[in-house]
DNA sequence: CAAGTGTTATTACCAGGTTATAAGTTCTAT
DNA sequence: ATAGAACTTATAACCTGGTAATAACACTTG
């Protein structure tokens, strides 16, 4: 007879369970692995898995810290040159929040961001919102590469500015975006067409 | 004269210290504001703000609630629902710092993460890039709106999705886009033209 | 001065662990 | 079968980050 469950079936199991609720106290596991709370322990030493609120806490940390990565600041990336109405260039370090864990790949929206930062700070005035954007990746940006997005406006009407943004890493053109921005500060008409 | 600092004063700097990180102690924070833990939790009693393990649960468990059919891909929003290769919905609660300070309107790329998020999401497949994008505002979204982005897969050529998101508050559009995402899990060509 | 308000300190208790140590239990090889 | 190793369980001491209750101190204010 083996074993109603080897160590290593145990052990597998121990992980499904937490991969799909990794909230589960070592008491739980242990109820429902049929095993002492010891051996639960002792699996998750074996593991590497940590505790409870280890979990919790990396988990929360995680998310929290990718919003907080795109909420940040008024623009994102850094600004290094800004003329108002007319030019200016930004850089973002790319950080392991940006990416895809799996291949460490950053995500497009973080290239939109700085992009669209980027046409609303080139707009002086108090209310500027976006009305419409084309945008187009080249090629990956990974972690801890440096982008450096370039914006001009290429016209204005009326309240309305067009901005055309390029980003570069090492040279070689990552992005390219058109952003239609709208100057709202004091018209009543709001993003109407 | 009155003490260093109010109590309304503490409690909202409190309050701020936390919006920031949400994970300090009450000892940190005691720390921080010179006073004794003591009146730390006194304070967190009065403002109704939990301890620190339950802030930190509930932030990863809202955030993790529901994506376990996405196997640990995050999505800018809370995944409500989701059909591989075909449609899904997610909702993005505004939070104020996601928003113009002036003004309380959301700021353009959290909109577009919201979508493309979501036209990621719905690739079967291990590494996923936005190749192009073509994105219109409609109407400015608020403060503690609740952005409800519809996707859907409208065309598959080869290894491109074809998606597009329509986003809604209160039944109103306010975002739509037209994604373009690549399949690379195992060819070799990578984003070219 | 007394009273009330705000702050601090102290103690007992709890969950969900870690670490170490010892005592079963089961498998395996001789 | 039986000793030894491997595995599992139990036990006790300790830790963090709290809750809850109670008491004492500090300060203003009538």
């Amino acid at each position: 007879m083996e074993p109603r469950q080897s160590r290593q079936e145990r052990r597998s199991a121990l992980q499904d369970l937490l991969r799909d609720d990794p909230f589960l106290t070592d008491w739980q596991l242990a109820d429902e692995l049929k095993v002492s709370v010891a051996t639960i322990r002792l699996d998750r030493m074996a593991l590497d898995i940590p505790e409870l609120r280890e979990r919790a806490r990396t988990i929360a940390a995680s998310t929290y810290a990718e919003v907080r990565a795109l909420q940040g600041e008024e623009v994102v990336g850094e600004l290094i040159e800004l003329n108002l109405g007319q030019n200016g260039t930004s850089v973002l370090r790319v950080t392991d929040q940006m990416v895809f864990a799996r291949n460490q790949i950053l995500r497009g929206h973080f290239l939109f961001a700085q992009g669209n930062s980027m046409a609303v700070a080139l707009v002086d005035s108090d209310i500027v919102l976006t009305k419409s954007a084309d945008v187009r990746f080249y090629q990956p940006v990974y972690l801890d590469d440096r982008v450096v997005a370039k914006a001009t406006v290429t016209s204005i009407q009326g309240n309305r500015y067009y901005v055309s943004v390029n980003s570069f890493v090492h040279d070689e053109v990552v992005f390219r975006g058109e952003f239609v921005v709208v100057d709202v500060s004091d018209k009543g008409g709001v993003l109407h067409d």
